[in-house]
DNA sequence: TATGAATATTGGGGATATACCAAAATTTTC
DNA sequence: GAAAATTTTGGTATATCCCCAATATTCATA
């Protein structure tokens, strides 16, 4: 699956492939169920359907891994969670207050809106909860010739 | 229903009451149908449940209509798809791509949100596609003393 | 190494949101 | 009034979410 616009995945996905991203790229179950207060079941279920996008693979009772693909997909959600959020922040947003905002509709902005928003506040390196890197959005306004 | 942070309702909700209101706040099932591309069995069922809200009365057969309740509630979307729009716009969007992607994404923005952006920006009259009016929003962050 | 504890999956349901179709009901038009 | 247009009903479907009980697997430790 190729990146086209962040729009490909529900939000609980989104959140999902950010927890693994966050927790070195290989969690359990147990972990995903803990983090998001649902049954471990839902968890394995969700689960299931994330591996069909290659995003993730999933050794049944042994733990989840995100793959390579994965881990640029993952970057890029946190990229645009941090651009948002760190955008939040110039209108008054305090650090959690904006995580917490973007965290609520980040999965309906698509790839475009947060390129602009990076390149309109000058491609920034740190956002309010890590560091934001250009691995692929923002390279992709400026194509190599 | 009060309006508590613009989130109550789903985004096709939030587009059908929109519609409503920018069409006088009265139309027919049809109307809608044809406007979103849907059966219009969709849109009677649809209907129905927005009917449960009180912010819409259906005549079956005869017609939609925002209640009074609906059409301040119907605003304050309004204002919200103008004070987003008119922030994309600062990040280089023209005011078609930026209604677009307002209109993608703002059914999850919370009220707070459009209200701290709406003071950023200095409670603006004129969004990209239509005047902005601060019945509702904006003033509650200046309650009456 | 066996067995109980911890972890995870399966199978069966349920809710909400959205959508379609065919058939029936109502309104409009001529 | 009867045909045409509009609308609703009833049935069905998909996608996201979620839970519970039962089962399967792995882990820990005696």
């Amino acid at each position: 699956m190729e990146i086209r616009d962040g729009l490909e995945l529900s939000p609980r996905k989104v959140a999902y492939l950010k927890y693994i991203s966050d927790n070195g790229g290989r969690v359990r179950t147990t972990d995903l169920a803990a983090q998001f207060g649902v049954d471990p079941s839902t968890i394995t279920k969700t689960i299931a359907e994330l591996s069909c996008t290659g995003l993730i693979t999933h050794e049944p009772y042994r733990g989840i891994c995100l793959t390579d693909e994965g881990k640029r997909y993952a970057n890029y959600l946190t990229k645009r969670h941090r651009i948002l959020s760190l955008m939040l922040t110039h209108y008054g947003f305090s650090h959690e207050q904006a995580c917490a905002e973007a965290s609520r509709f980040e999965s309906l902005v698509s790839k475009e809106t947060v390129d602009r928003i990076c390149a309109a506040m000058g491609h920034p390196g740190q956002g309010v909860c890590g560091e934001i890197t250009h691995d692929d959005g923002c390279r992709s306004q400026e194509p190599t010739p």
